[in-house]
DNA sequence: GTCTATATGCTGATAGAC
DNA sequence: GTCTATCAGCATATAGAC
């Protein structure tokens, strides 16, 4: 979205600046989901990625931007993750599938869930404005498919946002709660039976409780 | 649980000694879920709560302690609700019931929800131990319950864990990620409305796939 | 492009007068 | 008990040698 580069024909010798940079927002998106944005510091970041902390602010000239940088990527990961919803057509088959691909998200990349968590708690500064436009879009666009089913009768009525919100809040639980969940489960951590146990409960309960015919 | 006070008997002149605490508190729950444990300052505590920033740290020497009985504070006020939920044996009642409390707690107190959120997202540090005694304990004395239903037929066989789980999550999103449930749905704020259309939402779904007989 | 050394500003905490 | 003035430490960001 920024600036465009140099046609990028140096390739001179050390390892290449795409990979320092993609190796400092790997870093950042972890020490920001583990301290949050202020308790994120730079020297952490630098030292985890391993490069001088001066480097860090050659790439990315200051911590917001870097912040952004992160941010942006999840959303666009999520975003692009998401249109695999639109093109099913049963309303049975599109919400399990939306349900286990969420989760394998949460499963996947839980340190971008947890920024993105960060981020909205505290009032989404920075992505307020997506909310506002790119994402109620999409989940506007939604509804009026979860009224459709409604309409035909081929799922019980339900309010179409909060069903989207419930699948977003107990899919994302796993990632942003995920220490909470291993607790009260007896572990140190979650395993991926244990998705695969959130996955069946979570669409045996929420199919069941919106099919029309049950069973 | 701390230190015995004094007899209390000066009560001379000024603002007493609890209402200043409380003040304080208050204040600290604000500031910590708006900008992280790391984020929020002591300075703008004090100042939120109408006091120099000296007099915080004698009332509570350091941040750290503070937000410690920030935590507390939050942690009791939730336990003793969820004691209600153990009284009530009809499965669709008691779940009801309990979903419309968590909902009531998120609307009454979203920025203890947010200050808790916040704390178990960056790993639960400071509850790690809380979550993994008292609040497992209660977890599974609850599990044992669902379980009971689950073998006398009153609802479907479903992980009573799991489903736990996502009553939590699906309540607590509410005052967590509030900002974003609002964006979709095309407002500046939660109002009891919706709120009351989450009820509703939740309670019809989660019972409706959980009871046997249907409808 | 890379890195060491450093400047500048802010925050938690306290000293000490009232 | 209350508050002003201040200190010590740390974090972001940059200057400037290599």
């Amino acid at each position: 979205m920024a600036s465009a580069r140099k046609p990028a024909l140096k390739s001179s010798k050390s390892g290449n600046r795409e990979e320092t940079q993609a190796l400092i927002l790997s870093a950042a998106e972890q020490v920001f989901a583990e301290f949050g944005y202020k308790g994120a510091t730079t020297g952490r970041i630098a030292e985890l990625a391993g490069v001088p902390k001066a480097n860090l602010h050659y790439y990315f000239k200051t911590k917001e931007n870097l912040y952004h940088q992160v941010l942006e990527d999840i959303v666009n990961t999520w975003f692009a993750a998401a249109a695999e919803f639109d093109s099913i057509e049963d309303p049975e088959e599109a919400i399990s599938h939306y349900v286990r691909l969420k989760l394998r998200l949460s499963r996947e990349r839980p340190l971008g869930s947890k920024v993105f968590a960060n981020e909205i708690i505290h009032g989404a500064p920075n992505l307020i404005g997506y909310l506002r436009t790119t994402l109620k879009d999409w989940t506007d666009a939604k509804a009026r498919v979860i009224e459709q089913w409604i309409a035909q009768g081929r799922i019980r009525p339900v309010d179409p946002h909060h069903l989207l919100v419930m699948i977003w809040a107990t899919t994302q639980t796993y990632a942003d709660f995920g220490v909470q969940v291993a607790a009260v489960l007896g572990k140190d951590d979650l395993e991926d039976a244990d998705f695969e146990t959130a996955a069946e409960t979570l669409t045996r309960i929420i199919l069941r409780g919106l099919l029309a015919g049950a069973d």
